[in-house]
DNA sequence: ATGAAAGCGCTAACAC
DNA sequence: GTGTTAGCGCTTTCAT
């Protein structure tokens, strides 16, 4: 084009204010350069964190998100799943509410790539990226094991959730393999490992006649519930001697005291590799469909804590 | 309409699975149904919070949310607001990165209404939602006094900042309206407010030779930080003497030991107030612009780590 | 009550 | 290298 031309058009581009109308450009070439975002809430940390890394690639790559919560219901997921079809988002990330994802077979979605985060989901075939959550929990409980303890709790969640489950085989088959014996009554999985869940299941083990003093706490929510439990209600000789290792760590962290083992999610890479997947995806490359990606944690010892370097990765 | 034919056309919808292709309704009407929420990160409580209420509030109204966060760049954030505007978002929520607003002057955003979240902004006018940033310290403030507490240390933020000078102006005139002596060498306000920034201002409040035991700490991540570093490095008979007053109350808030009193904001409402403020202002009613709501945070008293009751509200 | 047609702002294809 | 035009899928208006 004439150089000439080019600087007239410029002028007139600053001149006039003009900016282009995304809207129009869209219903012309049929992409709309946004990724839906469908979460089960926002106020989560592991969340923001991964949608964080997702909209720094996205954004460098001309992509901006549309995000919506369904509070958990996988009602409203249906419903923002509509909403973002009808906004003809390029792209979908999805932390399922439900274990179910019939309704990501919509015939609208034939051409639109997906992600799922954090979870499988059944009844659909799909680019996925998780953490290796068996790995994280048996690495943490070595770290137990190696301070001599050889009766472990579990403070869990219910079984019918993707992590919850993986957390609890983790623990299961980690005992096995260190060759310790597993006390069924020390073994809470109940509920959706939320912060009260975790005060409850922690006040049930100290119900136990003879309570353990390790545990292994499937994630952070639960863990703050049970060190909000033990600083209110359990007396502090007998508390200085618990010792927790935990799936997450947060900002936080320092201030959970009994935390001796950490596997702490690799957030941000896994953001980053969700994006890295999406971005392939509509750029056509489809090898490795259905691509999972399952990205260790990273074991910590927390030694300020009086958790004890250890030998991991055997 | 001719019963007959609605009952068609909805089988034919149902049929061929139809669903409305919004961009080409956005085009011909003029209106997304989407509003551009501008933040200066995602990975904050505060903000999650807030958001998720406005997203609510939005989704029954059939809204949806295209978020940009900036991390902490006016250059990004600019960038972002560009995009929002090709995309002829319908409104929009900021929380501003910077103090200048000069950017949201646009001509393009001539009709498009603007809530601004947390702070107050200048160069611009525009309907602001924030809390009650002096009084939630002076309350809190009167807490520590009542106890007792006569020479109070404040752990706050760089100035230049709205929400920490805020805060910071609530200290100085809540010490003075009790009659307290302000002593400046217990006064810290350098920093971003992080958790490291609240990690290094309790290392050099004991650096004095004579450190108080109370302190006003204005947000949470300091917080967060003073907690850490009083459980790692003062020795316990000196610390179990620290007590704390400060600005949110979270999640974790019971990990905190040495808060006896805290301001919480009011994060739900604070969404909903913004969205509603949006609401209306898309409805195109524009009775008292620009409107300036100011929410009051909930004192706290934690008596479960020794807050006492104090009259407050005087 | 139904059908036909214009046009939102853009891009891509084509002719000049 | 430049100018013209069709048409993306919808809503709205006007005619039947």
């Amino acid at each position: 084009m004439n150089e000439d031309t080019r600087l007239k058009v410029k002028a007139a581009v600053k001149e006039l204010g003009y900016q282009r109308n995304e809207v129009a450009r869209s219903l012309k070439v049929r992409s709309t350069r946004s990724i839906g975002i469908l979460a089960p809430e926002f106020t989560n940390f592991f969340f923001m964190e991964v949608v964080e890394a997702i909209g720094r690639v996205l954004a460098e790559n001309g992509y901006s998100m549309i995000v919506a919560s369904s509070s958990g219901s996988v009602e409203q997921e249906k419903l923002n799943l509509r909403s973002l079809i009808e906004r003809n988002v390029d792209g979908l990330v999805v932390m399922p509410s439900g274990l179910e994802g019939g309704h990501f077979k919509n015939k609208a979605l034939k051409n639109t790539p997906i992600v799922v985060l954090d979870r499988k989901v059944e009844g659909i075939e799909t680019d996925t990226v998780i953490s290796d959550n068996r790995y994280g929990i048996k690495e943490i409980l070595k770290g137990l094991a190696a301070e001599g303890h050889r009766r472990i709790g579990f403070i869990g969640g219910d079984l019918t959730f993707f992590t919850a489950k993986e957390r609890y085989l983790g623990f299961i088959e980690g005992m096995k393999e260190l060759g310790l014996e597993i006390d069924e009554s020390c073994i809470f999985t109940e509920g959706l490992m939320l912060q009260s869940d975790g005060y409850e299941q922690l006040k049930k083990a100290f119900a136990l006649e003879d309570p353990p003093n390790a545990y292994v706490i499937a994630n952070d929510s639960l863990h703050i519930g049970c060190t909000t439990y033990a600083l209110q209600n359990i007396p502090i000789d007998v508390r200085s001697n618990l010792v927790f290792a935990t799936f997450d760590y947060l900002s936080y962290g320092p201030l959970l005291r009994y935390a001796h083992y950490a596997a702490a999610q690799r957030m941000e890479e896994i953001g980053i590799e969700t994006a890295q997947i999406l971005l392939k995806r509509l750029g056509g490359d489809m090898s490795d469909f259905p691509q999972v990606v399952m990205l260790r944690p990273e074991i910590k010892v927390l030694d300020f804590n009086g958790g004890k370097p250890f030998a991991h990765h055997l």
